[in-house]
RNA sequence: CGGCGCGUGGCGCAGCCUGGUAGCGCACUUGCUUGGGGUGCAAGGGGUCGUGGGUUCAAAUCCCGCCGCGCCGACCA
């Protein structure tokens, strides 16, 4: 190779040449969404830096900005479960081999994917070269599974707990870790270990225990529309994809922007199952015994993954207001030695202001970053991480007293200079207004692809994608007639990779016809899609 | 568990074919410069080349074993 110098090129040119550089002003996220959805996904986690792959196989580092959302929802969510009544309660992580047993369906639902604890000590063993290995030692008698879910070890202290009808309704909530040991892992949406809450419930009727499936399947629909602005389809699913040990699993199903079903949330009706299995009884208001009826529900940081796929963008994540962990992101602008300290006084000043005011039940949280680092640097860094609103204070705008207020929801460049009063009374309804326009953005693109489809040969054409060995963004919910088998399901499934996401509630979706494969008279129209 | 691929400073990679004691970009540190949109310049710091063995005067490079990871399938919230 010939010396750069040679040629002219010295180390200037070099950073001109670099497509890296060249490519910065165009957007900041590479690859875009259109290109390689799955790649932007992680690209966008990376640059809004939420979290990362741990050297834990499947296991990932939530980081603050990403742990920030997890705690807006475990904290206004939590505000629900208590208003419907719910406690919370801690049980235990190792659950007893023997436990799992108990419920048939329930095992074959969870063996595939169970972390096993059979050792309770290590032993230190000498090497040949002289390193020292350490092996397991101290054999359990029985073995444990790191939970996967609770149902089985919530149950038996349900059943020490419950004796008469006057013991019911129990209306328990955790929030912990579970672990199951998925093969394929992603980000958010699907790791090995992840944190949620899971309500469970015993009752004294069926009828009451039903009512609570859903009535929090209610709670999860309205906490994502209104704070997560996810526009999500409250359904049931169908005995294929029904929760193992359930007799009828209820779920709230959204499509992400490359136009798949994510299940961003489920509530079960157990019926007496768990109850036989574990024990749960009770003295009725008869005095005869009777099993109690119970549900379990969940959601998950699999949330946080559905909404960067639902909000992001190709220059990084979009938080909505009510959810972000930071408002507002104060950049100071000091161009020169002698008003530098009086502009960050200025800032200081603003984000105190604006901190003792509200949105949506939360003090406005301000952030003023002072760090010494290039202006333009900074600004790009927040609007990958998606803080609704930047605001820049130079000396400019110190003279004016106004300040420069630019939305994450419209383009970097947009700028709008208000006065500061203006700027301190507004912001909440900005924030809204954000909130607003994504949840308004999202419910578009879903209606947008959702299509009533009748026939096979369109459904087909419907989830093909034009190039097969790089597919595109196509598909989206088939809204369809069904009336078919379990094995047509199957074949659907195994043939397209296209599943009944649910049978929705609502009215629109209340029409008589004929199921498209089938043949037969159906009722309703359910939603196929490929999903996550 | 099957198919493919990859392990080289924190990250992303080149070097390997044809052996000769390690290089690039980003990040980091320091100084100057710049600052209303990813500033520029200069000087620095940092590497058991996944691991064990073999061949050789000499191994990141060649040979054999092992380990780990990623992607694609089956499974799944």
């Amino acid at each position: 190779m010939p010396p750069k110098n040679l040629l002219g090129f010295g180390k200037m040119s070099d950073q001109k040449n670099n497509p890296a550089k060249q490519a910065l002003p165009q957007n900041a996220i590479s690859p875009r969404r259109a290109e390689d959805f799955p790649e932007w996904f992680q690209q966008v986690i990376k640059a809004a830096d939420m979290a990362e792959n741990s050297e834990v196989r499947g296991c990932m580092v939530i980081k603050p900005w990403g742990y920030g959302v997890w705690e807006q929802i475990q904290s206004q969510m939590d505000k629900l479960f208590k208003k419907t009544g719910h406690k919370n309660a801690y049980f235990p992580l190792l659950i007893p081999v023997s436990y799992m047993e108990r419920e048939a369906s329930h095992v074959d639902g969870f063996a595939t994917e169970c972390a096993v604890v059979t050792h309770h000590r290590l032993e230190a063993v000498k090497q040949p070269d002289g390193s020292v290995k350490m092996k397991p030692a101290g054999e359990l008698a029985e073995p444990y599974i790191i939970r996967p879910t609770s149902e089985t070890i919530i149950g038996a202290a349900f059943a020490r707990w419950v004796s008469s009808y006057r013991d019911l309704p129990l209306l328990i909530n955790q929030w912990c870790n579970v672990m199951r040991w998925e093969m394929r892992p992603r980000l958010f949406l699907r790791t090995a270990e992840f944190l949620w809450q899971e309500g469970h419930t015993a009752h004294e009727t069926s009828d009451e225990a039903v009512k609570e499936t859903l009535l929090m399947l209610d709670v999860y629909e309205s906490f994502m529309r209104d704070q997560l602005a996810l526009p999500v389809i409250k359904g049931e699913k169908t005995e294929s994809e029904r929760f193992p040990g359930a007799l009828s699993t209820y779920c709230v199903e959204t499509m992400v922007q490359d136009r798949k079903a994510i299940q961003a949330g489920t509530s079960h009706f157990l019926g007496q199952n768990f109850a036989k299995a574990c024990g749960i009884q009770f003295q009725g208001r008869s005095g005869s015994q009777e099993h109690a009826w119970t549900t379990s529900w969940g959601v998950s940081t699999r949330m946080i993954g559905t909404m960067i796929m639902t909000h992001a963008d190709d220059d990084g994540m979009i938080m909505p207001p009510r959810i972000a962990p930071t408002h507002v992101v104060i950049v100071p602008i000091t161009p020169k030695e002698d008003t530098r300290d009086a502009v960050l006084a200025m800032a200081q000043d603003f984000a105190k202001r604006l901190g003792e005011r509200s949105f949506a039940g939360r003090q406005i949280e301000v952030e003023v970053d002072a760090r010494d680092k290039n202006g333009g640097e900074k600004s790009w860094e927040w609007i990958k991480k998606g803080v609704p609103v930047r605001i820049e204070i130079g000396p400019r705008d110190m003279q004016e007293g106004k300040v420069a207020l630019a939305r994450r929801d419209r383009a970097h460049k947009q700028k709008d200079f208000l006065l500061v009063e203006e700027a301190l009374e507004k912001l909440p309804s900005i924030l809204q207004e954000i909130q607003d326009s994504l949840l308004a953005r999202a419910r578009e693109h879903q209606n947008a692809h959702m299509k009533k489809i009748d026939s096979l040969e369109e459904f087909k054409k419907f989830f093909t994608p034009t190039n097969e060995d790089k597919p595109e963004i196509h598909g989206g919910f088939a809204l369809c007639h069904w009336a078919g088998s379990k094995d047509d399901e199957a074949k659907i499934k195994a043939d397209l990779k296209v599943t009944i996401r649910c049978v929705p509630f609502a009215d629109s979706f209340k029409e008589s016809g004929t199921c498209f494969v089938s043949g037969k008279p159906s009722k309703q129209r359910v939603i196929f899609a490929k999903s996550y």
